[in-house]
DNA sequence: CGTAAGTGGATGAGTTGTCAACAATTTCGT
DNA sequence: ACGAAATTGTTGACAACTCATCCACTTACG
């Protein structure tokens, strides 16, 4: 015997359905505006703004995974992809023969370079611009306490 | 000569970062979680809800793309997919010769109803039970207010 | 040592999303 | 009423994600 579902009161769906319907609007127009004004997707965007941001631009593939949260089949898959287009290239880790160093190439770092304030305008556009500081911080310690919430509850 | 890119601040960069983490995060677990215990995909749960949430468990395709913020050509890829799987059906429009209703055949509503419970306990165990309610109100209030703003904001 | 378990990564198949082009109707302007 | 424009929807090609599986190398343990 099944125990009753816990339905959302009228209040946790909305809040539920405004939430989603946000999330989805602002990452799909800030993924469309990034791929038509730079060529780029959003994941291309994170590997290389991860890889580029600590200075020598080279990371081990599962480090990078790890960091943005991502499966290493994933990863994998996507810095092929980005290497197939000249974005980033595989190298081989010296102290570790099964390893491989992910690293940003000169073409790499000027595709981040010409994106990255576009993106950022558009990010503040949609989303900063729409808050006060205020409201801002306090969206910032809310994400902040359903992420350690999530950390938590296993899986 | 483009003006200098208005950097995000700290506390705006640990916002959105935040954010998008948080949102990430409880995307991805939801539908990985829904696909496993119902074999639906996210979009086929959209789908099959908004369907059957109205009386007659009847659309037509192009308003069912705009409920859920679709493009027309991925809801009708949506619709072919699981007209093959049998959870919905096209019917011809009297009215319109171009058009087609959507409908959710009885197989499509047992499927929601299954998967329902199950995923609204998750959607509370991930992200209601995070928050007070007062808290939730209050993400509720911004996101609603991010979303307008994208209303006015064109595209 | 030698072998089993663990780790780092690659790959293939299947599903889903995007974009662009097209076809069929309907509607609107004159 | 007639042609142009807009609406409704489909399709095909292609990119991206997931899952499962596989291979190569390292490490740990007896």
């Amino acid at each position: 015997m099944d125990a009753p579902p816990r339905w959302l009161d009228p209040e946790e769906k909305v809040a539920w359905d405004n939430f989603i319907r946000m999330q989805e609007k602002l990452i799909g127009r800030l993924s469309r505006r990034l791929q038509a004004d730079s060529g780029m997707s959003a994941s291309d965007y994170i590997v290389l703004v991860s890889l580029t941001e600590r200075g020598d631009g080279r990371m081990r593939l599962l480090d990078l995974a790890k960091l943005v949260e991502w499966e290493k089949s994933r990863m994998s898959h996507q810095v092929t992809r980005m290497a197939k287009r000249g974005l980033v290239a595989r190298e081989e880790c010296p102290d570790d023969g099964r390893g491989a160093f992910i690293v940003a190439t000169p073409a790499g770092y000027r595709a981040i370079e010409e994106a990255a304030p576009q993106h950022v305008e558009h990010v503040r556009q949609l989303f900063i611009d729409a808050l006060t500081p205020n409201q801002l911080g306090t969206l910032a310690r809310l994400s902040k306490r359903v992420l350690d919430h999530m950390e938590k509850h296993s899986d």
